[in-house]
DNA sequence: CGGTTAATTGAACGCATTCAACACGAGTGG
DNA sequence: CCACTCGTGTTGAATGCGTTCAATTAACCG
Protein backbone atom coordinates (compact mmCIF):
# COMPACT_ATOMS: atom_id res chain seq x y z
CA UNK A 1 0.00 0.00 0.00
CA UNK A 2 2.74 2.72 -1.02
CA UNK A 3 1.94 5.58 -2.59
CA UNK A 4 4.43 5.40 -4.88
CA UNK A 5 3.27 5.77 -8.12
CA UNK A 6 6.11 4.89 -10.73
CA UNK A 7 7.95 2.24 -8.85
CA UNK A 8 11.72 3.34 -9.30
CA UNK A 9 12.54 6.17 -11.34
CA UNK A 10 15.69 6.73 -9.40
CA UNK A 11 17.14 10.39 -10.26
CA UNK A 12 21.12 10.18 -11.86
CA UNK A 13 23.21 9.03 -9.16
CA UNK A 14 26.01 11.76 -9.44
CA UNK A 15 23.12 14.36 -9.07
CA UNK A 16 21.40 12.03 -6.07
CA UNK A 17 24.77 12.22 -4.25
CA UNK A 18 25.75 16.05 -4.76
CA UNK A 19 21.88 16.91 -3.28
CA UNK A 20 22.21 14.28 -0.35
CA UNK A 21 25.32 16.53 0.51
CA UNK A 22 24.50 19.75 -0.20
CA UNK A 23 20.27 20.09 0.13
CA UNK A 24 18.60 21.15 2.90
CA UNK A 25 15.36 18.93 3.44
CA UNK A 26 11.96 20.55 3.86
CA UNK A 27 8.80 19.63 5.11
CA UNK A 28 5.16 20.63 3.53
CA UNK A 29 2.27 19.77 4.83
CA UNK A 30 -0.65 19.15 3.23
CA UNK A 31 -1.78 21.82 0.02
CA UNK A 32 1.20 23.88 1.04
CA UNK A 33 3.29 25.09 -1.59
CA UNK A 34 6.80 24.36 -2.29
CA UNK A 35 7.08 26.84 -5.42
CA UNK A 36 4.54 29.14 -7.22
CA UNK A 37 4.00 29.56 -10.63
CA UNK A 38 5.53 32.59 -12.36
CA UNK A 39 8.02 32.70 -9.39
CA UNK A 40 12.06 33.05 -10.96
CA UNK A 41 13.53 29.28 -10.91
CA UNK A 42 16.36 29.13 -8.96
CA UNK A 43 16.26 25.68 -6.96
CA UNK A 44 16.01 22.12 -7.78
CA UNK A 45 14.09 19.61 -5.68
CA UNK A 46 13.94 16.36 -5.06
CA UNK A 47 10.99 14.54 -3.69
CA UNK A 48 12.04 12.26 -0.77
CA UNK A 49 8.54 11.30 0.93
CA UNK A 50 4.94 12.35 0.03
CA UNK A 51 2.89 13.28 -3.27
CA UNK A 52 3.18 16.67 -5.00
CA UNK A 53 1.25 18.04 -7.60
CA UNK A 54 1.61 20.80 -10.36
CA UNK A 55 -1.02 22.74 -11.49
CA UNK A 56 -1.03 25.99 -13.82
CA UNK A 57 -3.92 28.46 -13.67
CA UNK A 58 -5.18 30.37 -16.40
CA UNK A 59 -6.11 34.07 -16.18
CA UNK A 60 -9.68 33.55 -16.42
CA UNK A 61 -9.08 31.15 -13.07
CA UNK A 62 -9.19 27.60 -15.06
CA UNK A 63 -6.75 25.27 -13.85
CA UNK A 64 -4.63 22.28 -14.98
CA UNK A 65 -3.15 20.06 -13.25
CA UNK A 66 0.55 19.20 -14.86
CA UNK A 67 1.51 15.76 -13.08
CA UNK A 68 1.93 14.33 -10.33
CA UNK A 69 5.28 13.37 -8.53
CA UNK A 70 6.29 10.94 -6.49
CA UNK A 71 9.00 9.51 -3.99
CA UNK A 72 12.22 9.71 -5.89
CA UNK A 73 10.87 12.22 -8.62
CA UNK A 74 13.28 15.35 -9.86
CA UNK A 75 11.10 18.86 -9.25
CA UNK A 76 11.18 22.23 -11.10
CA UNK A 77 12.76 21.04 -13.91
CA UNK A 78 11.26 23.89 -15.87
CA UNK A 79 12.52 25.56 -19.04
CA UNK A 80 12.33 28.52 -18.62
CA UNK A 81 13.39 31.68 -16.40
CA UNK A 82 10.35 31.50 -14.54
CA UNK A 83 7.71 28.39 -13.19
CA UNK A 84 5.47 27.73 -15.96
CA UNK A 85 3.50 25.53 -13.20
CA UNK A 86 2.95 26.11 -8.92
CA UNK A 87 3.99 22.67 -7.26
CA UNK A 88 1.52 21.89 -4.11
CA UNK A 89 2.24 19.33 -1.85
CA UNK A 90 -0.73 16.88 -2.05
CA UNK A 91 0.32 15.14 1.57
CA UNK A 92 2.96 16.16 3.73
CA UNK A 93 5.96 15.69 1.85
CA UNK A 94 9.55 15.76 2.45
CA UNK A 95 11.48 17.68 0.08
CA UNK A 96 15.23 17.98 -0.35
CA UNK A 97 15.76 22.05 -2.03
CA UNK A 98 19.07 22.89 -3.17
CA UNK A 99 19.79 26.07 -5.10
CA UNK A 100 21.06 24.90 -8.90
CA UNK A 101 24.36 27.12 -8.77
CA UNK A 102 25.83 24.97 -5.81
CA UNK A 103 25.03 21.51 -7.31
CA UNK A 104 26.78 22.67 -10.38
CA UNK A 105 29.76 23.69 -8.62
CA UNK A 106 29.80 20.15 -6.75
CA UNK A 107 28.96 17.89 -9.61
CA UNK A 108 30.73 19.91 -12.14
CA UNK A 109 28.92 21.65 -15.52
CA UNK A 110 28.85 18.00 -17.33
CA UNK A 111 27.34 16.36 -14.86
CA UNK A 112 24.71 18.75 -13.55
CA UNK A 113 23.93 19.06 -17.43
CA UNK A 114 22.77 15.06 -17.82
CA UNK A 115 21.56 15.08 -14.59
CA UNK A 116 18.74 18.15 -15.77
CA UNK A 117 18.80 16.49 -19.29
CA UNK A 118 17.21 12.95 -17.61
CA UNK A 119 14.82 15.00 -15.70
CA UNK A 120 14.26 16.81 -18.99
CA UNK A 121 13.72 13.92 -20.71
CA UNK A 122 11.46 12.29 -18.03
CA UNK A 123 9.34 15.60 -18.09
CA UNK A 124 9.18 15.37 -21.64
CA UNK A 125 7.58 12.30 -21.68
CA UNK A 126 5.45 12.91 -19.07
CA UNK A 127 3.61 15.94 -21.10
CA UNK A 128 3.89 13.69 -24.28
CA UNK A 129 1.66 11.02 -22.75
CA UNK A 130 -0.44 13.51 -21.41
CA UNK A 131 -0.89 15.15 -24.95
CA UNK A 132 -2.15 11.59 -26.17
CA UNK A 133 -4.40 11.65 -23.01
CA UNK A 134 -5.72 14.97 -23.92
CA UNK A 135 -6.35 15.42 -27.24
CA UNK A 136 -8.97 12.19 -28.98
CA UNK A 137 -10.18 10.36 -25.72
CA UNK A 138 -13.33 10.10 -24.41
CA UNK A 139 -13.99 10.69 -20.71
CA UNK A 140 -14.50 7.37 -20.20
CA UNK A 141 -10.91 6.26 -21.79
CA UNK A 142 -9.53 9.19 -19.50
CA UNK A 143 -10.44 7.91 -16.71
CA UNK A 144 -9.81 4.38 -17.37
CA UNK A 145 -5.99 5.68 -18.60
CA UNK A 146 -5.46 7.19 -15.24
CA UNK A 147 -6.59 4.46 -13.29
CA UNK A 148 -4.60 1.95 -15.16
CA UNK A 149 -1.42 4.50 -14.87
CA UNK A 150 -1.97 4.69 -10.97
CA UNK A 151 -2.42 0.80 -10.71
CA UNK A 152 1.01 0.29 -12.62
CA UNK A 153 2.83 2.94 -10.67
CA UNK A 154 1.84 0.62 -7.32
CA UNK A 155 4.13 -1.55 -6.73
CA UNK A 156 3.12 -5.07 -7.49
CA UNK A 157 -0.91 -4.50 -8.03
CA UNK A 158 -0.57 -5.91 -11.26
CA UNK A 159 -1.66 -9.13 -9.80
CA UNK A 160 -1.94 -9.01 -6.18
CA UNK A 161 -5.18 -8.37 -4.34
CA UNK A 162 -3.72 -5.13 -2.78
CA UNK A 163 -5.28 -2.46 -3.62
CA UNK A 164 -4.04 1.27 -5.01
CA UNK A 165 -4.60 4.24 -2.82
CA UNK A 166 -4.74 7.09 -4.77
CA UNK A 167 -3.85 10.41 -2.99
CA UNK A 168 -5.75 13.07 -4.81
CA UNK A 169 -9.34 14.12 -5.00
CA UNK A 170 -11.76 13.87 -7.41
CA UNK A 171 -11.31 17.70 -8.66
CA UNK A 172 -7.15 17.03 -9.07
CA UNK A 173 -8.20 14.27 -11.29
CA UNK A 174 -10.65 16.22 -12.89
CA UNK A 175 -8.11 19.03 -13.60
CA UNK A 176 -5.73 16.45 -15.16
CA UNK A 177 -8.06 15.01 -17.48
CA UNK A 178 -9.73 18.18 -18.72
CA UNK A 179 -12.65 16.95 -17.06
CA UNK A 180 -15.37 18.13 -14.10
CA UNK A 181 -15.88 16.30 -11.40
CA UNK A 182 -19.29 14.64 -11.86
CA UNK A 183 -17.90 13.46 -15.25
CA UNK A 184 -15.09 11.66 -13.52
CA UNK A 185 -17.31 10.31 -10.48
CA UNK A 186 -19.82 9.10 -12.95
CA UNK A 187 -17.38 7.56 -15.19
CA UNK A 188 -15.77 5.68 -11.65
CA UNK A 189 -19.54 4.65 -10.64
CA UNK A 190 -19.80 3.20 -14.30
CA UNK A 191 -16.18 1.13 -14.66
CA UNK A 192 -17.52 0.13 -10.75
CA UNK A 193 -20.92 -1.05 -12.25
CA UNK A 194 -19.37 -2.91 -14.85
CA UNK A 195 -17.26 -4.84 -12.46
CA UNK A 196 -13.77 -3.44 -13.88
CA UNK A 197 -12.22 -1.85 -10.78
CA UNK A 198 -13.49 -1.84 -7.33
CA UNK A 199 -13.58 1.21 -4.76
CA UNK A 200 -13.57 0.20 -1.04
CA UNK A 201 -13.15 3.33 -0.39
CA UNK A 202 -13.25 6.84 -2.23
CA UNK A 203 -9.60 7.22 -2.59
CA UNK A 204 -9.00 3.50 -3.13
CA UNK A 205 -9.49 0.97 -5.62
CA UNK A 206 -8.63 -2.45 -6.99
CA UNK A 207 -8.69 -3.60 -10.50
CA UNK A 208 -10.87 -6.29 -11.42
CA UNK A 209 -10.76 -6.91 -15.16
CA UNK A 210 -7.33 -5.92 -15.85
CA UNK A 211 -7.81 -6.73 -19.45
CA UNK A 212 -11.25 -4.49 -19.63
CA UNK A 213 -9.08 -1.94 -18.18
CA UNK A 214 -6.08 -1.87 -20.61
CA UNK A 215 -8.82 -1.88 -23.79
CA UNK A 216 -10.49 1.12 -22.32
CA UNK A 217 -7.01 3.25 -22.04
CA UNK A 218 -5.53 1.82 -24.67
CA UNK B 1 4.50 36.02 -46.68
CA UNK B 2 6.86 33.38 -45.10
CA UNK B 3 6.60 29.86 -44.05
CA UNK B 4 8.77 30.26 -41.10
CA UNK B 5 6.57 30.27 -38.00
CA UNK B 6 8.69 31.06 -35.13
CA UNK B 7 10.92 33.15 -36.02
CA UNK B 8 14.39 32.99 -35.15
CA UNK B 9 14.63 29.37 -32.92
CA UNK B 10 18.21 28.46 -34.20
CA UNK B 11 19.87 25.28 -32.95
CA UNK B 12 23.16 25.59 -30.39
CA UNK B 13 25.74 26.86 -32.59
CA UNK B 14 28.22 23.95 -31.90
CA UNK B 15 26.06 21.17 -33.31
CA UNK B 16 24.68 23.40 -36.17
CA UNK B 17 28.28 23.64 -37.12
CA UNK B 18 28.95 20.09 -36.75
CA UNK B 19 25.48 19.23 -38.75
CA UNK B 20 26.82 21.52 -41.51
CA UNK B 21 30.06 19.46 -41.54
CA UNK B 22 28.81 15.85 -40.94
CA UNK B 23 24.75 15.83 -41.98
CA UNK B 24 24.03 14.57 -45.40
CA UNK B 25 20.87 16.90 -47.42
CA UNK B 26 17.90 14.76 -48.07
CA UNK B 27 14.77 16.21 -49.94
CA UNK B 28 10.93 14.93 -48.69
CA UNK B 29 8.29 15.52 -50.64
CA UNK B 30 4.92 16.45 -49.73
CA UNK B 31 3.49 13.79 -47.27
CA UNK B 32 6.73 11.64 -47.47
CA UNK B 33 7.63 10.29 -43.89
CA UNK B 34 11.25 11.32 -42.58
CA UNK B 35 10.54 8.71 -39.93
CA UNK B 36 8.74 6.37 -38.56
CA UNK B 37 6.76 6.21 -35.38
CA UNK B 38 8.10 2.80 -33.60
CA UNK B 39 11.43 2.77 -35.56
CA UNK B 40 14.73 3.31 -33.37
CA UNK B 41 16.13 6.60 -32.70
CA UNK B 42 19.59 6.96 -34.89
CA UNK B 43 19.55 10.02 -36.11
CA UNK B 44 19.28 14.27 -35.08
CA UNK B 45 17.53 16.01 -38.05
CA UNK B 46 17.54 19.29 -38.79
CA UNK B 47 14.78 21.28 -41.27
CA UNK B 48 16.44 23.85 -43.64
CA UNK B 49 13.41 24.25 -45.67
CA UNK B 50 9.80 23.55 -45.46
CA UNK B 51 7.37 22.51 -43.11
CA UNK B 52 7.24 19.14 -41.17
CA UNK B 53 4.25 17.62 -38.61
CA UNK B 54 4.96 14.82 -36.51
CA UNK B 55 1.87 12.30 -35.53
CA UNK B 56 1.32 9.99 -33.65
CA UNK B 57 -1.66 6.77 -34.57
CA UNK B 58 -3.23 4.95 -31.37
CA UNK B 59 -3.95 1.54 -31.81
CA UNK B 60 -7.95 2.00 -33.12
CA UNK B 61 -6.42 4.40 -35.74
CA UNK B 62 -7.33 7.84 -34.00
CA UNK B 63 -4.42 10.23 -34.96
CA UNK B 64 -2.99 12.98 -32.59
CA UNK B 65 -0.57 16.03 -33.78
CA UNK B 66 2.08 16.15 -32.13
CA UNK B 67 3.55 19.65 -33.48
CA UNK B 68 4.36 21.61 -36.65
CA UNK B 69 8.14 21.95 -37.66
CA UNK B 70 9.73 25.13 -39.28
CA UNK B 71 12.99 25.78 -40.71
CA UNK B 72 15.75 25.91 -38.50
CA UNK B 73 13.96 23.25 -36.37
CA UNK B 74 15.60 20.16 -34.73
CA UNK B 75 13.82 17.14 -35.26
CA UNK B 76 13.38 13.56 -34.35
CA UNK B 77 14.97 14.73 -30.58
CA UNK B 78 13.08 11.91 -28.52
CA UNK B 79 13.16 10.02 -25.51
CA UNK B 80 13.07 6.64 -25.49
CA UNK B 81 14.71 3.99 -27.92
CA UNK B 82 12.06 4.10 -30.72
CA UNK B 83 10.00 7.36 -31.94
CA UNK B 84 6.96 7.86 -30.37
CA UNK B 85 5.74 9.68 -33.27
CA UNK B 86 6.00 9.87 -37.15
CA UNK B 87 7.43 12.63 -39.02
CA UNK B 88 6.30 13.79 -42.03
CA UNK B 89 6.70 16.56 -44.53
CA UNK B 90 3.87 19.05 -44.81
CA UNK B 91 5.29 20.49 -47.60
CA UNK B 92 8.74 19.85 -49.85
CA UNK B 93 11.49 19.95 -47.44
CA UNK B 94 14.91 20.08 -47.38
CA UNK B 95 16.68 17.93 -44.33
CA UNK B 96 19.87 17.53 -42.67
CA UNK B 97 20.33 14.16 -41.62
CA UNK B 98 23.26 12.83 -39.25
CA UNK B 99 24.10 9.62 -37.01
CA UNK B 100 23.81 10.83 -33.36
CA UNK B 101 27.06 8.76 -33.05
CA UNK B 102 28.72 10.98 -35.71
CA UNK B 103 27.97 14.10 -34.51
CA UNK B 104 29.00 12.82 -30.78
CA UNK B 105 32.34 11.93 -31.63
CA UNK B 106 32.68 15.27 -33.48
CA UNK B 107 31.34 17.77 -31.49
CA UNK B 108 31.99 16.16 -28.15
CA UNK B 109 29.78 14.69 -25.60
CA UNK B 110 29.92 17.82 -23.37
CA UNK B 111 28.59 19.62 -26.27
CA UNK B 112 26.11 17.25 -28.26
CA UNK B 113 24.83 16.70 -24.42
CA UNK B 114 24.31 20.58 -24.20
CA UNK B 115 22.84 20.83 -27.83
CA UNK B 116 20.45 17.95 -27.00
CA UNK B 117 19.43 19.63 -23.83
CA UNK B 118 18.58 22.43 -25.66
CA UNK B 119 16.53 20.95 -28.51
CA UNK B 120 14.36 18.94 -25.74
CA UNK B 121 13.90 22.05 -23.57
CA UNK B 122 11.99 23.29 -26.60
CA UNK B 123 10.25 20.07 -26.88
CA UNK B 124 8.58 20.07 -23.46
CA UNK B 125 7.83 23.66 -23.85
CA UNK B 126 5.79 23.11 -26.91
CA UNK B 127 4.55 19.73 -25.25
CA UNK B 128 3.54 21.73 -21.50
CA UNK B 129 2.15 24.68 -24.32
CA UNK B 130 0.35 21.50 -26.11
CA UNK B 131 -1.26 20.37 -23.19
CA UNK B 132 -2.32 23.89 -22.10
CA UNK B 133 -4.33 23.86 -25.36
CA UNK B 134 -5.76 20.86 -24.67
CA UNK B 135 -6.94 20.75 -21.27
CA UNK B 136 -9.53 23.43 -20.71
CA UNK B 137 -10.19 25.15 -23.87
CA UNK B 138 -13.42 25.48 -25.98
CA UNK B 139 -13.21 24.61 -29.87
CA UNK B 140 -13.44 28.49 -30.53
CA UNK B 141 -10.83 29.37 -28.09
CA UNK B 142 -8.48 26.66 -29.20
CA UNK B 143 -8.59 27.64 -33.04
CA UNK B 144 -7.83 31.41 -31.82
CA UNK B 145 -4.75 30.22 -30.13
CA UNK B 146 -3.79 28.14 -32.87
CA UNK B 147 -4.36 31.31 -35.13
CA UNK B 148 -2.82 33.25 -32.91
CA UNK B 149 0.73 31.33 -32.45
CA UNK B 150 0.67 30.75 -36.70
CA UNK B 151 0.26 34.91 -36.82
CA UNK B 152 2.99 35.56 -34.03
CA UNK B 153 5.71 33.16 -35.77
CA UNK B 154 5.26 34.85 -39.27
CA UNK B 155 7.32 37.36 -38.86
CA UNK B 156 6.14 41.27 -39.33
CA UNK B 157 2.63 40.12 -39.56
CA UNK B 158 1.48 41.57 -36.17
CA UNK B 159 0.73 45.07 -37.71
CA UNK B 160 1.45 44.66 -41.33
CA UNK B 161 -1.47 44.03 -43.70
CA UNK B 162 0.97 40.93 -45.56
CA UNK B 163 -1.20 37.87 -44.43
CA UNK B 164 0.15 34.83 -42.76
CA UNK B 165 -0.02 31.57 -44.73
CA UNK B 166 -0.92 27.92 -43.33
CA UNK B 167 0.73 24.96 -44.77
CA UNK B 168 -0.95 22.49 -42.72
CA UNK B 169 -4.95 21.37 -43.93
CA UNK B 170 -7.78 21.54 -42.09
CA UNK B 171 -7.83 17.83 -40.93
CA UNK B 172 -3.96 18.52 -39.44
CA UNK B 173 -4.95 21.34 -37.27
CA UNK B 174 -8.12 19.49 -36.45
CA UNK B 175 -5.65 16.71 -35.03
CA UNK B 176 -3.55 19.41 -33.38
CA UNK B 177 -6.39 20.63 -31.76
CA UNK B 178 -8.25 17.73 -30.84
CA UNK B 179 -11.25 18.51 -32.65
CA UNK B 180 -13.34 17.43 -36.39
CA UNK B 181 -12.35 19.19 -39.21
CA UNK B 182 -15.79 20.14 -39.25
CA UNK B 183 -15.74 21.98 -35.86
CA UNK B 184 -12.47 23.73 -36.74
CA UNK B 185 -13.98 24.71 -40.19
CA UNK B 186 -17.19 26.17 -38.07
CA UNK B 187 -14.93 28.31 -35.42
CA UNK B 188 -12.99 29.60 -38.56
CA UNK B 189 -16.06 30.65 -40.33
CA UNK B 190 -17.09 32.09 -36.92
CA UNK B 191 -14.15 34.15 -35.92
CA UNK B 192 -14.18 35.30 -39.67
CA UNK B 193 -17.78 36.59 -39.32
CA UNK B 194 -17.00 38.60 -36.38
CA UNK B 195 -14.09 40.31 -38.40
CA UNK B 196 -11.46 39.14 -35.64
CA UNK B 197 -9.62 37.25 -38.83
CA UNK B 198 -10.08 37.50 -42.70
CA UNK B 199 -9.28 34.25 -44.97
CA UNK B 200 -8.79 35.51 -48.61
CA UNK B 201 -7.81 31.96 -49.58
CA UNK B 202 -8.07 28.33 -47.54
CA UNK B 203 -5.06 28.96 -46.39
CA UNK B 204 -4.11 32.40 -45.69
CA UNK B 205 -5.50 34.44 -43.38
CA UNK B 206 -4.99 37.99 -42.01
CA UNK B 207 -5.37 39.08 -38.14
CA UNK B 208 -7.80 41.87 -38.54
CA UNK B 209 -9.14 42.07 -34.18
CA UNK B 210 -5.52 41.47 -32.98
CA UNK B 211 -6.82 41.99 -29.33
CA UNK B 212 -10.11 40.11 -29.51
CA UNK B 213 -8.30 37.12 -30.64
CA UNK B 214 -5.69 37.71 -28.00
CA UNK B 215 -8.97 37.83 -25.68
CA UNK B 216 -9.82 34.56 -27.42
CA UNK B 217 -6.63 32.78 -27.00
CA UNK B 218 -6.22 33.51 -23.63
C1' DC C 1 -23.32 13.55 17.84
C1' DG C 2 -23.47 18.13 14.74
C1' DG C 3 -20.65 20.65 11.28
C1' DT C 4 -18.00 20.73 7.26
C1' DT C 5 -16.00 19.30 3.14
C1' DA C 6 -15.82 15.89 -0.57
C1' DA C 7 -18.21 12.85 -3.56
C1' DT C 8 -22.23 11.08 -5.84
C1' DT C 9 -26.51 11.33 -8.31
C1' DG C 10 -30.28 13.54 -11.09
C1' DA C 11 -32.23 16.49 -14.75
C1' DA C 12 -31.76 19.90 -18.33
C1' DC C 13 -28.91 22.22 -21.25
C1' DG C 14 -25.38 23.17 -24.76
C1' DC C 15 -21.33 22.33 -27.31
C1' DA C 16 -19.01 19.42 -30.31
C1' DT C 17 -19.73 15.43 -33.06
C1' DT C 18 -21.84 12.69 -36.59
C1' DC C 19 -23.77 11.93 -40.90
C1' DA C 20 -25.02 13.91 -45.04
C1' DA C 21 -25.20 17.14 -48.71
C1' DC C 22 -23.17 20.81 -51.06
C1' DA C 23 -19.52 24.24 -52.71
C1' DC C 24 -15.10 25.30 -54.18
C1' DG C 25 -10.56 24.93 -56.52
C1' DA C 26 -7.03 22.62 -59.03
C1' DG C 27 -5.87 19.62 -62.51
C1' DT C 28 -7.06 17.08 -66.88
C1' DG C 29 -8.78 16.07 -71.18
C1' DG C 30 -12.26 16.80 -74.64
C1' DC D 1 -12.99 27.21 -73.20
C1' DC D 2 -15.91 24.19 -70.90
C1' DA D 3 -17.02 19.75 -68.76
C1' DC D 4 -15.50 16.44 -65.68
C1' DT D 5 -13.36 14.68 -61.69
C1' DC D 6 -11.19 14.41 -57.36
C1' DG D 7 -9.71 16.18 -53.14
C1' DT D 8 -10.60 19.55 -49.72
C1' DG D 9 -13.39 22.58 -47.28
C1' DT D 10 -17.95 24.34 -45.85
C1' DT D 11 -22.64 24.06 -44.29
C1' DG D 12 -26.95 21.89 -42.36
C1' DA D 13 -29.65 18.93 -39.21
C1' DA D 14 -29.87 15.61 -35.65
C1' DT D 15 -27.70 13.11 -32.15
C1' DG D 16 -25.05 12.45 -27.99
C1' DC D 17 -21.56 13.30 -24.68
C1' DG D 18 -20.02 16.07 -21.18
C1' DT D 19 -21.32 20.08 -18.62
C1' DT D 20 -24.06 22.80 -15.57
C1' DC D 21 -26.88 23.51 -11.81
C1' DA D 22 -29.05 21.52 -7.99
C1' DA D 23 -29.94 18.21 -4.48
C1' DT D 24 -28.47 14.31 -1.86
C1' DT D 25 -25.27 11.24 0.27
C1' DA D 26 -20.98 9.90 2.26
C1' DA D 27 -16.73 10.70 4.71
C1' DC D 28 -14.05 13.16 8.02
C1' DC D 29 -13.24 15.61 12.48
C1' DG D 30 -14.27 18.30 16.17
Amino acid sequence: MTLQARPSETAPSALIAAMDTLATTRLFGRDEEVYAQGAPVEHLYRLVRGVVRTTRLTADGRRQVGDFYYAGDLLGLEVGPDHQFSAEALTDCEVQVVRRGAVRAFAGDAAMDRAILEGIRRELERAQAHVMLLGRRSAREKVAAFLKSMAEGCAGARGGPQPVEMPMGRQDMADYLGLTIETVSRMLTQLQDEAVVEFPAVRRFQVKKWDRLEALAA
